[in-house]
DNA sequence: CCCTGATTCGC
DNA sequence: GCGAATCAGG
């Protein structure tokens, strides 16, 4: 494959949309992930938090061969070696791709719902069908969103959640899928027998681990399309 | 082991 | 210019 233009600017902005070098190459097709990296770096595009160290010092005191194809030559020693090294303090956003499914509330949520607005730093991104970058799954559902209408009562063993599944009913075989909201008197958690291999029960692990997004799933802004699906 | 990006260097 | 091989950190 060439580095046509749309490949490039499909490139530029899965890597400037903060997507790796492999969904990169996935998604281009037809090239390597250090194709990909290659051509970044040659399209002079870079500067994305690297995995290796951001040591100042990258004198390459021991440059193992790599490729002995043909014998090196004399390697011609230059007396010029003094870089003195700014001390530059580098702030990498830490960025994962792929969550782990979504667990739908805090169990034992006693939390005072603390607002946190905004955590723009780090972008989450997955490469959907089509190339465009979809927000996490953090930020496509919300389990519980309409605010819990606590009314704090008393603890007393009310008949009511008698035979509901407490929190210190859940042990590694039963769903912990919580039923109402934490606080209120007959929370309590699914209890079916789990799925086995996951914390829900089956039907639970149908909500839990929610299949790839439709395409025709309105979601108007995802805010990054990065050129929207392919046209095919 | 897996992943990541960076770099080198033969082509 | 390209990208496999390699390096190096997480």
């Amino acid at each position: 494959m060439s580095w046509t233009d749309e490949r490039i600017e499909k490139l530029r902005k899965m890597w400037e949309g903060g997507a790796t070098a492999s969904q990169i190459a996935e998604e281009l097709g037809g090239v390597s992930r250090n194709a990909v990296i290659g051509k970044a770096h040659r399209l002079g595009l870079k500067a994305r938090p690297s995995p290796v160290k951001p040591n100042e010092k990258t004198a390459r005191p021991a440059p193992a061969p790599r490729k002995s194809k043909a014998d090196d030559p004399v390697e011609t020693e230059s007396p010029q070696e003094a870089a003195p090294p700014p001390p530059a303090a580098a702030a990498p956003a830490p960025e994962r791709r792929t969550p782990p499914p979504p667990p739908p509330a805090a169990a034992a949520a006693a939390e005072p719902a603390t607002e946190k607005p905004a955590t723009p730093q780090p972008r989450i991104v997955s490469v959907g069908p089509g190339g465009f970058l979809r927000q996490g799954p953090g930020d496509q559902q919300q389990p519980i969103p309409p605010a819990p209408p606590r009314r704090l009562v008393p603890a007393k063993p009310s008949p009511e959640i008698a035979d509901k599944t407490s929190l210190l009913d859940l042990n590694d075989r039963i769903c912990r899928w919580p039923m109402g909201h934490p606080g209120e008197p007959d929370f309590h958690f699914c209890g079916e027998k789990v799925n086995p291999g996951f914390p829900y029960c089956v039907e639970h692990c149908g909500r839990a681990y929610q299949a790839q997004l439709p395409r025709g799933a309105r979601r108007p802004p995802p805010p990054m399309p990065f050129g929207g699906p392919r046209v095919r």
